[in-house]
DNA sequence: GCACGTTTGTCACCGGGTTGTCAACGCCGC
DNA sequence: GCGGCGTTGACAACCCGGTGACAAACGTGC
């Protein structure tokens, strides 16, 4: 990929200009606007390849400019920046189109991982067509992201919000190695106040979705006292 | 990598003395600063592997720090520390570039927790895409640190925590003749109760999981009488 | 080469910590 | 109120690290 156009519009001045640095020295070729309305205009206009895009913005919100992208039928993938707060729950499971989003406070590295994730989703899709996260085979199941939904010869189940944005984090990071700390910093956010178990549960049920012999997982594995690792082809769980 | 350098930037006394103190007992290499200036200063020419970044400082503040470390290419993690508070909403800009972030107050266990996640996510990290982060040949077998797995044509076997440890220390001192002690201190910890005989214990771990054939080792050699020796390429361990 | 003492390899087992699993609870939307 | 979901606590199942015992390998002195 040849220096990807990224548009950053986040009204934040400090936040603004530090994006643009890093991505510029990142290598992306960087558009910026402040607001949501100049925002729209550019990303229509030049039609990025991804858009980072701040919620609370002045003239025009985000999810209204968010919309207008979608409507145009705009290739562009969308990165949403939120702040924690009440438009966090409209935000989970992007049911509203986004490809991904990040909660602020972020680092560099967590968002460039997500750009990186979906720039690499997004990539080889069909023309035309708009960036939604889409299919993605996981051995011999299918998950359909923007439906919620696995399926396995036929038989359909469906995924909790939880559930699917746990799945999409392992996804995201398949072959490594997470902790349970690493894990619900991701998934249930920073500062989370619930016991690391709980990723436990949600792991437990995803198995008993999308494993075909949950007690004995092919692709969300256990490393004991560390953590979980996730193999989309899966995995013999050889005994030592 | 053992020892790795740790720059603390901070300038409320007891806090900084706590921290320099707790982690000269984790055996890091530590440095510190009580002021943005000089901390910045230390950063750029000692280059450590970590800098743990007040935001609050004087002279200069951490914002400041961070982009001026940034703008000089240094290969140093940072980790902000910040207080939650009234300046929350400018944070959450400045918090941008860091590579983790940590609220005050924070207990050492937290600390370390990231601490560890981001040293590790910096070990062998290429210039290029964190993909094959931590992959590491040894003879046919290739070792997958970030994964804990070792595969051989194409069979894979995981590790358990304490075999990485070893696996990693042995490979950090390839060549030398380790004793048990010395292994014993680096892996289990200094003033570790444990019998010597359990390094014997997972060494033979080891080699059943990175052997071909584990009773005639051709990477981790048995020195008699002293300790063993650890070969990357692997050597044939036939008398003479 | 042999015998013996020492060092290392290997096994089976135990204890404690970690993870799997279930049932129950509270919350929220309907 | 009902049902689904997320979360928690409790307990069982399991895994791993560590130990002691014994066999095998090694090295030394004869």
């Amino acid at each position: 990929m040849t220096k990807a156009r990224v548009l950053v519009i986040e009204d934040e001045e400090a936040l603004r200009l530090a994006l643009v640095d890093a991505l510029r020295s990142e290598g992306f070729d960087v558009l910026e606007a402040a607001d949501g309305e100049r925002g729209l205009e550019l990303a229509l206009s030049e039609a990025p390849e991804l858009v980072l895009l701040d919620l609370m913005l002045p003239k025009r919100d985000g999810f209204s400019v968010l919309r207008a992208i979608r409507e145009d039928r705009l290739q562009s993938a969308v990165i949403v920046l939120s702040a924690r707060g009440e438009e966090w729950d409209r935000i989970q499971g992007f049911e509203f189109g986004a490809d991904d989003y990040v909660v602020k406070p972020f680092s560099t590295r967590e968002l460039f991982g997500r750009m990186r994730a979906v720039l690499q989703r997004i990539e080889g899709k069909a023309p035309g067509l708009p960036a939604e996260a889409g299919k993605i085979p996981i051995g011999e199941f299918v998950v359909d992201f923007s439906a919620y939904t696995v399926e396995r010869k036929g038989v359909r189940a469906g995924l909790s919000r939880k559930e699917l944005e746990l799945l999409r984090f392992l996804l995201d990071h398949e072959g490594q190695v997470l902790d349970r700390m690493r894990i619900q910093d991701a998934v249930w956010g920073r500062g989370n106040e619930s016991t690391p178990r709980t990723v436990d549960m949600h792991v437990l049920k995803l198995r008993r979705k999308l494993e075909r012999e949950p007690e004995h997982p092919r692709h969300i594995l256990t490393v004991h006292g560390v953590g979980y690792r996730f193999s989309r082809t899966g995995e013999d769980a050889r005994r030592s």
